[in-house]
DNA sequence: GACGATAGGTGTACGTCGTACACTTGTCAA
DNA sequence: TTGACAAGTGTACGACGTACACCTATCGTC
């Protein structure tokens, strides 16, 4: 059995000290610090000893993810199918926030695991006893998509948005090349309490993103909105 | 210089050329066929010769996400903002989904290149221009995110409400580990003649979620909705 | 025509990666 | 005591990105 070399027992590896080694590992060295050598150095144990406990690096990575999953707080009994869904996706984004590298591992996974099926059913479920048709719902995890996990839409951190640590010429290039996006990045100045390196306040533009489409929801939810209503040659599918 | 070996004249290497033989090589292999040796083959030439052309990798993948979403449609002058967006967000979509390894890509980049602002500047005028002030427009492109360049939220390409290619064993499985997932995945006949794998319409789910979207713009902008206006305090932002 | 600069292609080599495979070693049931 | 089995080791291979030194064809200048 592996032990210290200080005289130190070394409790034996296990599939969970792996897994919350290299969530731990990527927390603070990022993604790109995992790989099955460097992480076995911070087990102090050589490369190959992971193999006894994960099959390959892809199943370690979606180890990985379900270790995060775990942390979103269960559901709760709520009867505002609104509120309910919304605050587990919040708590979602908050778990995400502490793990900024699930969103690439997830984005890269094959099939969802398992623990990500419970978690994607017990949303439905939610929504499901809120009274919405399945149909409805249905059409709501598709437009939902990754935002059910926490997960902002943007494609890249830093917003092109945003107007901080540009060099006034840099600035003046950005004005002039594309007159939208300075309009828009200049057009409001930030809450300066809950911002993120982007110059924007992350968790409002999060909020008005689910916010638009739960209301958008239960809209449609009122007025009896069913799939096969709408005309395929519309313009809107609404 | 370089010459084909059978006597033929082999036209010099260029950035186009490179960039171009690799979204090609992508497209039919996928993107794990994109390496410097493999691309290097596809052109007959040996490895190093590429960085003549290419900084390095990252460049590669930039300069094949830009020849990507030059292939976008441009804006065109329409007086309904509405449905210009919907347009360019419709054919940005048919863009990716002959360059399915794009998204990936995308998503894995550190910025966004100038073609890709460029883009979404574009973008962001065509809501200026339909009377969207410039408020309301920076957290619609916040909560549109990647949509804007056509793609769909959605995590895993199978999506779990799959019910294809399942055995009878397995149905029964999902239907009693996630109850939720099965009612929604039984809950539609899909439409035969616009399906992928996922057995889901997907043309269907996507113009679902961008006129989510959008008819939520609508409204808040009829209504003349400011960010200022909120109480942090609600539950919703809108 | 000669010639040096330069752009473009080559060859070799290094460090890193995932992981196959054969091995030792510690533990425990019989 | 034994011997099966689980856990950790050591070596090795092929693929990767790319640094660096090297050729070589082309062309503007004299």
């Amino acid at each position: 059995m592996a032990k210290a070399d200080d005289g130190g027992q070394r409790q034996p590896l296990s599939r969970d000290r792996v897994l919350r080694a290299a969530v731990a590992l990527a927390d603070e060295a990022g993604l790109e610090a995992i790989s099955m050598r460097k992480l076995s150095q911070t087990l102090g144990v050589v490369p190959m000893a992971l193999y006894k406990h994960v099959a390959n690096k892809e199943e370690l990575l979606d180890g990985m993810i379900d270790v995060v999953v775990g942390e979103i707080e269960p559901a709760m009994g709520d009867s505002d199918w609104k509120a309910a869904v919304r605050r587990r996706i919040l708590s979602a984004r908050t778990v995400m926030l502490r793990h900024p590298w699930a969103r690439r591992v997830m984005e890269a996974q094959a099939a969802p695991t398992p623990v990500i099926l419970a978690y994607t059913d017990s949303v439905i479920r939610t929504f499901l006893a809120g009274g919405l048709s399945a149909d409805l719902v249905h059409h709501v995890m598709h437009a939902l998509g990754s935002r059910i996990f926490g997960f902002t839409q943007e494609l890249h951190e830093t917003a092109p948005t945003a107007p901080a640590d540009l060099t006034p010429e840099q600035a003046a290039y950005m004005m002039a090349a594309f007159p939208g996006i300075a309009a828009v990045a200049m057009s409001r100045p930030h809450d300066p309490n809950s911002v993120v390196g982007s110059g924007c306040d992350d968790e409002f533009e999060f909020e008005f993103g689910i916010d638009l489409m739960l209301d958008g929801v239960e809209r449609l939810q009122r007025k009896g909105w069913d799939s096969s209503d709408h005309d395929r040659e519309d313009a809107s599918v609404l």
